[in-house]
DNA sequence: TGTACATCAGTGAACGCGCGTTCACTGATGTAC
DNA sequence: TGTACATCAGTGAACGCGCGTTCACTGATGTAC
């Protein structure tokens, strides 16, 4: 059945939503006939709208850095932003639900062994670089940023609830913003 | 066949051996069949050693944080040992060859996914900590440590060879040691 | 010490399952006249 | 403006494949007498 190019536009974009939320919570495993299912829709039209998984993993990563990058640029404004955005990201909202959390956090443990995703997840990551150089030394940027990241992916990784926290809390302590 | 004792717990060690090495390399979805092909043997009697690939990954990371815990202790016995160990972590050598590395750069970002492995992975970290405080706070001791593997993370994850060591080279100006 | 038998770590074929991907078909939409 | 037809995003069955796991069988080793 013919649709009109306006509701199909619009189903691509659902698709990309719903692979970008399904891989930051479950990694890349998650299957093309899941992330349909979470668009409502059968698996079969997936090729309608993607070469491959790779294909959308590549698209998806893209999708989703792009609207990070949006939120960095409306966050860094102030120095009270930048503030709220550090303990936005440290915070156990953001660790007990990385479908809409940091990509790096959620990825990019994967993403050695993701081939499809590398350049996209390169690129965000300079992007993100770039932007914490107008507040403070590359070499700075580049500890915060690693150590930010580090410290999500274990609070995530460990089980003990309150060694999860005082990563996170200590972490909070070493972005002086 | 039946064998002499001493070698089926030869064999089960170097299931374990295999196991740790291909999962670090390559995450848990690396097969059973291909852990066993990697001992020699094929995986029809990985089921005589081990209840389950669950089981195989619990048992596993214990093993293989063992070891590491030994080489800790032998290298932070001095200061230079400690900064031997530092450079060692944050050394290209190291990005390139996760198969022996450190456990928690490898698979924690997949150990959220991964139950099996959580509590080994917790008591692990936490004995590395425990040993880091010798010499250091423990805020300082959590904050370093997130950044070492964050740094180790995303300059695997990275394409560009630039910027993958300036981010272990800015990693490694923040550990004083 | 020698013999008969139980043990059990191997072999390799087979299982059910879910994966990524393909394809014949459907039918509302857009287009040509 | 109305009709005939091409388009193409859907449906859902099917494909080949590799996965984790099982199992009947093998035969050297260890044990009982």
């Amino acid at each position: 059945m013919r649709y009109p190019p306006a509701e199909t536009a619009a189903k691509h974009q659902k698709i990309l939503d719903a692979a970008a939320r399904l891989f930051r919570e479950r990694g890349f495993g998650v299957s093309v006939s899941e992330i349909m299912k979470a668009t409502g829709l059968t698996h079969g039209p997936f090729y309608n709208h993607f070469a491959s998984k790779e294909a959308l993993i590549a698209e998806c990563f893209a999708h989703a850095a792009g609207q990070k990058l949006v939120e960095q640029a409306e966050a860094s404004r102030t120095p009270e932003g930048r503030a709220a955005w550090a303990d936005a990201y440290l915070s156990a909202e953001h660790r007990d639900q990385p479908g809409d959390g940091c990509l790096l956090a959620a990825l990019a443990g994967d993403a050695a062994r993701e081939p499809a995703v590398r350049p996209e997840l390169t690129a965000y990551l300079k992007e993100t670089l770039n932007r914490g150089e107008a507040v403070a030394p590359r070499d700075e940027v580049l500890r915060r940023s690693a150590m930010m990241v580090g410290a999500m992916i274990l609070a995530r990784a460990v089980e003990d609830a309150e060694l999860s926290a005082e990563l996170l809390a200590a972490a909070r302590k070493g972005v002086p913003q």
